[in-house]
Order: C-alpha cells, then sequence, then structure tokens
DNA sequence: TAGATTGTTAATCGATTAACAATC
DNA sequence: TAGATTGTTAATCGATTAACAATC
C-alpha cells in the first residue's frame, strides 16, 4: 500500500471493479483472480493488480481475491459505502428517466428533490417527488447539505445553474448537457452527451 | 499533417471541441484561438493545436482558427458530415428520452427503429416509431444495413443482445446497461452509466 | 511593421506492460 | 509439495507541456 496521489484515471477504473464485483457477487462467486476479472471488464491484468495495490494488500497469492473482501474495500475507497443525496435539476425527460432509473439504488445515491426553472412544472410531481422551484436552489440545496448534483437542462442554462449548484456546496456534478462547464477546481464534472459519445465512436466507421 | 494512426485519447476529444465550435458558431463568432477554445473546454491551448495538427494546418499564424472551417474538417474527420441511423434497443424510460431527445439533431444522428424484447410493448409507439419486436433484431439491423446502436436494456440481458447487434453488423454500440460488454476488436463501446459517473466523482469527495 | 498565434520540436511527465520473486 | 497468483520492479510506451521559429 502506498495511498499517495492517486491518478484520476486509476480512480476511473475502480467503479467499473466495482460493478463486475457486484455482478460476480450476485452470481454467488466467492473469489476471483485479475486475469478473470480483466477478461470481464477488458482491461489487462497486470493493470488491474496494480490499480487495487495502490491501496492496499488486498489479495492472496495462489488464490486471488476474496469478491466480498474487495467490494468492500473498494467501496470505502470510492465512499460509496455510504448513501449521498443528490440533487437533479430539470425535470424533462432524462429528468423523468433518472427519477425512475433503478440503478442508483445499493450503488450509494439517492434522489433528494428535483428543481425545475419553468413555473408550470413547479408543483407537479415526478415519481415520489414534488418540483421544486429553480429559484429557490441555493437556499435549498444548502439546507440539505447535498454535495452531488446532476442537471439535465439545455445548454444555455447549464452554466448559471452550474454556478448556482457551485455556491450552494455541492462539489461534484454529473452533466447531461450538451457544454463543457467552468466549475472551480474543487468542483468534479462529469460529462453524459449521447451524441459526444457516438461522434467518438463514428471515426472509426 | 501526418495521418497516421491517431490515438483514441485524442478522438475522444474531438467531439468537445467540435460541439463548443459549433455553440460558437451559434453565437455569431467567427474565428477563435486554441487559447480561447481551450478555456471553453478546459484543455491547455497547446494540447488542443497539437491535437487539431494531426489532421491538416487548419489554423493561421496570428489570427487562428475559422470557426466554420475548423467545424467542417471535424465533421469530416469524425464522419459526422453525414447523418448515421441509429437503432434503439429498449423502450424503457431511458429509451424514451433518448428518442425525445433533441440533442442528434444537426449532430449525425437519427434513430431508425426502436426494438423490445416485451411483447407487451411490441407495437406500441414511442414518439413516430412503432416499437418491433427483438427476437426480428439481427434481420431488419441487417435489412436497415445500420451500423450504430443504443443499448437501453437491463444488465442480464445486455451481453445477448450486442452479440445479436454485432451479429447484424453493427460496429458502434452506446450502451446505458451497467455492465461491460464482450465485443469483438473491430466493434466500438461507449459506456453510459449514471452510478459509475457519480462514483468516480465521490472518490474526491 | 508589430503583434499574435500557429505548428512542431524536444523535454518532461505519466501510464502500461512484462517479468518474476514471494508466498499462499 | 506443486501450482497458482499476487504485489512490485524495471523497461517500455505514450501523452502532455513548454518553448519558439515561422509567418499571417
Amino acid at each position: 500500500m502506498k495511498a499517495e496521489k492517486i491518478p484520476d484515471i486509476i480512480v476511473g477504473r475502480l467503479p467499473i471493479y466495482l460493478r463486475a464485483l457486484q455482478r460476480m457477487a450476485d452470481n454467488g462467486l466467492k473469489t476471483t483472480s485479475s486475469q478473470e476479472l480483466g477478461e470481464r471488464v477488458g482491461i489487462s491484468a497486470a493493470q488491474i493488480r496494480k490499480d487495487i495495490s495502490q491501496f492496499g494488500d488486498f489479495g492472496k497469492q495462489g488464490t486471488g481475491y476474496s469478491i466480498e473482501y474487495l467490494l468492500n474495500k473498494l467501496r470505502e475507497i470510492l465512499k460509496v459505502d455510504r448513501v449521498w443525496d443528490v440533487v437533479l435539476v430539470g425535470a424533462g425527460d432524462m429528468g423523468h428517466a433518472l427519477v425512475n432509473y433503478q440503478g442508483f439504488k445499493n450503488r450509494g445515491f439517492r434522489i433528494a428533490a428535483i428543481f425545475d426553472a419553468d413555473k408550470n412544472k413547479v408543483g407537479r410531481k415526478v415519481g415520489e417527488f414534488v418540483i421544486e422551484d429553480a429559484e429557490n436552489l441555493v437556499e435549498k440545496v444548502k439546507a440539505l447539505d447535498v454535495k452531488v448534483a446532476m442537471l439535465t437542462i439545455p445548454a444555455t442554462a447549464a452554466q448559471a445553474v452550474a454556478e448556482k449548484l457551485v455556491q450552494a456546496g455541492v462539489k461534484a456534478i454529473l452533466n447531461y448537457a450538451p457544454i463543457s462547464l467552468n466549475v472551480p477546481d474543487h468542483v468534479k464534472v462529469q460529462y453524459i452527451d449521447p451524441s459526444t459519445h457516438l461522434q467518438r465512436m463514428t471515426y472509426y466507421l
């Protein structure tokens, strides 16, 4: 174990390992090897061993890794051994899909509130949530002490809302708006834009 | 211009540049510099110049890049100077959101057909599309000669459907199912999993 | 012309892979 | 014990940055 500064590229692979291990556990498997895990996720065994060994000696020579133990360690490392409240801004189709998405359960996240700037939408329900007025975003998010947000609004509004989120203390933004956000260094942003992802593949066609 | 093998990491940045340039064009801007573009997308000016120069000498010393010209070149390079038909497999909430998503327009993509394995859904409409039976996936996709697919189905079904898509000639898959897919090397996969993206950020919280 | 900015080179920095001793 | 697999080292490979001549 070294525990110095971990490169972001390694951190980015940990959730992939976590997901695959969770699936193995669901299938009743008890142990795995860097070889097997690597085949499942498409990453070399050497790299998996190197990545994991950054955080500790979680494996055993000859037998590999206990899936349950490694799962728990990865959850700790990624801080998803708890449940994070998440605010959703934008109650359009994508916002609805995320509210109904079952994949946050058991993976560390729970939607805590939904906001929209459209006064016609405010007060309506999405799933179990009542859409709140985006005007009250900063105040409400501060009150809830939420650190994670998802942005499913048009590109034109995204930068302004991102700034409000930062102001409210949000430290991680999952941005579905098709635009690069400018936020302080201490705020992390991840981008999900289907067109951008597709364009990255058409190059090879 | 070199035009040898371009690293995937560079290809991955091109859609980001494209998106930012499109936005500048929409705002009526005519030229930009590596400096300005870099500030917008959060990438160093040197890297942007290096990336772009892999494909040709598109800039002018002293004045920078013509936005319109660079847009067209990037569209050519990424092969989105045409419109790609895309099949969508999975008519759940996420599938619905993608059908209604306006962000494919003018970015090179158009949904051509929707499939679902649920017989209760087959025949129903989503937007302008009639949901087709996933049983006929291979046959229909071959007939349409579609090369790009989006997968919005449960993880348990994803690998089997991916194999059918590959069999049908699909070369690029945008996978929303929370699982790593094993496909031949000539097939590209991009992953969109909100939990995975969020977990990548919680490490830093 | 003077100022600005490209394209490119060389240097630096970082990531991946191969190999193997250690050891379960 | 024999076989398997880790954690780690050293070598390789690749990406980023800084700097600047070229030139618009």
